[in-house]
DNA sequence: GATGAATGAGTGTTCATTCAT
DNA sequence: CATGAATGAACACTCATTCAT
């Protein structure tokens, strides 16, 4: 017997992405997700239950890799805001170098399919970044507030900036990411 | 009085918010919103040139209504902090009132259809809003930086932590909401 | 608006039957009935709810017009074998004249669809025939057992006799019909 | 003791009818049928040729264990009426111990496959029976009729009344098993 | 203006079968 | 021999839109 293909399971993960970018979440279609990853439609199936599954799979595995970015650098032994501004740049980097993932990831939860997710599950993995805040909090540093109000402060600003179809005319560049870390500090810092 | 004509527009206008709350954006076929509308299919093409031109006009209904809640208060009498957190909380008050409106809002903009939207005509709506942030950067209360920058650090965390789907086991009441515009405030302020 | 076309609901029903008497019911297919009865498969759901609401239906036609034809010459004041041998000829007579709504209904009651048929509703429309036999229990012409162990051995034997698939080299003619009654007859009186 | 070839065979005619009778003959798809014997796809292909060998084959084990059933108990020494009753009971009891056998007979025998079948083998089967009904006639105690109408009286209500989705809220038991022999041996005797 | 009927083009999914291992 | 991967073709069904009334 064949052996599973793992580029055709990239493929089908990079077909997604990319077919969802450029004509959206709405009109991608499995039929065109298939030919755009070059494989059958049937093809698909033998990697995925069922079009839900292939667009849940997608967008934890872009989650996943978010993560991965965001603690890369991580340093426990360093001050909260240093730790807190690279998490941040790491962040600001991987949407800058994937924007067409992060489009995904929007448009994702954006849908009903977001409710197939286990985010409980995900979110584990960016416990460490909130156990800094935490730290922060209980050394005075950060403001005694719900966590979800301090995440919400560090990372949506620049989410949203970073979409350049809700932003027009505006591209967040080398000058105004350290303005925009500062807000987002300020907004945090007690 | 209504005329007929206004009554049936008005129910394709809440079918369309309805529905899209409940089935998601992929799965509102014009069928469906015409039948929650309790109208005919053709009927609605009476009203709207094709589905593309419902979704858009829909949506651009709440931001305009939207932006009447945002300006309802405005005194541009009061110091600029007041000013501004009278616009925040008229926006929190209108997304807690019409929260279907607002997922609608989200699930459209995170769609193709958005590109089809005249966004220079809509923040026009809003400039009040953007002329106080320029007077507050002149006056050395506010930061000297994009009003993107401005705005997204004011609006956006909110507009996230509003949306029950994102933030699990989180509302935002009457005791965080006072805390929530304080951080948009030092984000922003000089 | 158009009105509904009796004729396309005709023509469909026509086609179901005549399609699964020439490829049989598992190759039937939605869009091989709409291409028969010349209407778009799209149009078939202007009528039927379904494939199985179709075939459902379908079989009730069938079988409520089989029950017209042998209630047709239903005359109470003539004795009981006459009675039932009138009846008998009856359903003969249709399916001589209707082979292809035979083997539909055949077909169909051997398929999972089935199920879904109210049989209670159905027999109704053969209640006559029930109280022909019961009358001649009570007077001791009928044997007194069952009235499905009537049934079946006054109309099960044609049944099967009539079907050219399952008597190969056998054709229910003038000749053996009469023999045919008398064994029915003989096998339910007293 | 079995080869493993015997019982990938054994188990794929198990599965076979087991899906027949629980999802019918119309989804009863290859791939369902080999997951359901626990083989791969593929190996169904080793030991049929296609789909309808599988099936047709199927069928044909199963009239020749019918056949077997029917001609167990044969005693060619006794009077005719009980040579006839015994093969009579004898199919009952088959039918009453393998309703599965039994209804993937039905379903197949009202399918477009059941023409690929060798009629005139299988009934080869059956001669004894025949031949029994033809000394009967010879002898003036049976009917001088088609022998297939005699076979259709002799076995076609129990074969109906056995069914239970056909025959609602009756069962064939002990004590209407020997009104419907006498039955069936009246419709036939002279 | 308002409607339900009508449809070609498309949807997500499964099919029977073959292939490479 | 036995297998899971792979697929073109088909499946039942829905789509956005137009038509006739």
């Amino acid at each position: 017997m064949r052996t599973k293909d793992d580029e055709k399971q990239a493929a089908l993960f990079e077909a997604t992405v990319k077919l969802v970018n450029e004509i959206g979440f709405v009109s991608s279609s499995v039929s065109k997700i298939a030919k755009a990853a070059k494989v059958s439609p049937a093809t698909l199936y033998v990697y995925h239950r069922n079009k839900e599954d292939l667009l849940v799979s997608t967008y934890v595995d872009i989650k996943l890799s978010l993560s991965r970015a965001i603690l890369a650098g991580f340093d426990d032994s360093l001050p909260i805001r240093d730790i807190l501004k690279n998490a941040w740049l790491g962040m600001f980097a991987y949407i800058s170098k994937h924007p067409d993932y992060f489009r995904y990831a929007e448009q994702f939860a954006n849908s009903p399919y977001t409710s197939l997710v286990d985010k409980a599950a995900l979110e584990k993995y960016f416990n460490p970044v909130l156990n800094v805040l935490k730290r922060g909090v209980e050394q005075k540093i950060i403001k005694d507030v719900d966590p979800h109000l301090l995440g919400a402060f560090l990372f949506q600003p620049i989410l949203h900036l970073a979409n350049p179809t809700k932003c027009n005319g505006f591209t967040l560049d080398e000058d105004n990411i350290e303005a925009a870390f500062t807000m987002a500090w300020d907004a945090i810092k007690l």
